[in-house]
DNA sequence: TCGATATGGGACTGATCTAGTCCTGTATAT
DNA sequence: ATATACAGGACTAGATCAGTCCCATATCGA
């Protein structure tokens, strides 16, 4: 199902409503706000920390904000955060060296870069701000260059000849 | 990591594989050629003549051959015929009625569907005629895509102020 | 300086999902 | 009739995920 699990949908939920109180708060706080279970919340807010995404201050009147301005972070970001580098499949991952042992007969491996990128871009189009105050520009755009790819199969069904 | 599975990877090189070879083969013989184990091949083969991407022809000389030209397949319909509807999260899986608990505090919601359009798009590009024989062009308008977003984050880092 | 508050980091566990195998039934060509 | 090949689903070991808990460290305020 091509799915991003729990903890990142979590984690997008809390970056999310960083960005709409613009404030910091404590991890208790957001766990309480956001529905999310407090241990939970806290895990997923220390990672966002180290991935840079938000900055914590320590002590007492501690707690997170973003790092960043809401219309800088993209969504990409905190998904990279939680799940590590977005790679759609194994031999896709730059960072693993592991040289796919079918290498020669996966020809397909340089296109899966290709749908990586696709994926990895349709995801940085979108940023925390579009999130926490939804516009409707990109969701035209979006749909636009959907109808283009539907169109274009189309075209190509149209042009040859099944059984 | 956002990584469809093991399994939806080797039902792309197999279909991929159907798409280079354009002729029917059995079971046995496309496991072989693509060196997936052959059960495991056999089951993937199976689920996509259930969605309609490869079509079989039962008893002996039968085998398996596209349903369609390889340039009216997306490489959504692969994914989907694997791993169910592409949904990036459970409440934006149109299909389950499982309304959000946190439907509330989900302000989110609706921007995942966003999300889900995204990618959604930029694997309904990329079909399996692009697999098989790459060309150039597709790569071309991604990179430049994703050039420009990347852009349009640096122009709004640049026109605001962090501390 | 002390104590309360909050994050940092990681160990641990039960539940769920995934990969892979195997078996029985059905259709088809020779 | 028989060999071949797909259809469908049951089953299992291993990996991953979600969630909790604990202790160390940093900071504010009295």
């Amino acid at each position: 199902m091509l799915r991003i699990s729990k903890m990142t949908d979590y984690a997008v939920v809390l970056a999310t409503h960083l960005a709409a109180v613009e404030e910091p708060h404590a991890a208790r706080d957001l766990a309480l706000q956001t529905q999310i279970p407090e241990p939970t919340a806290s895990k997923l807010l220390k990672k966002l920390t180290r991935a840079g995404v938000v900055v914590s201050q320590r002590g007492a009147k501690g707690g997170y904000a973003l790092a960043r301005s809401p219309e800088q972070i993209g969504i990409h970001e905190v998904i990279e955060a939680i799940e590590g580098p977005i790679a759609v499949t194994e031999c896709s991952d730059e960072t693993t060296d592991s040289s796919c042992e079918y290498e020669t007969n996966c020809g397909v491996r340089a296109n899966w870069q290709r749908i990586n990128l696709a994926v990895q871009n349709a995801l940085s189009v979108i940023t925390l701000a579009d999130m926490a105050f939804p516009g409707a520009a990109e969701l035209v755009l979006l749909a636009r260059s959907s109808e283009e790819a539907k169109q274009r199969r189309e075209a190509s069904l149209r042009s040859s000849d099944i059984h």
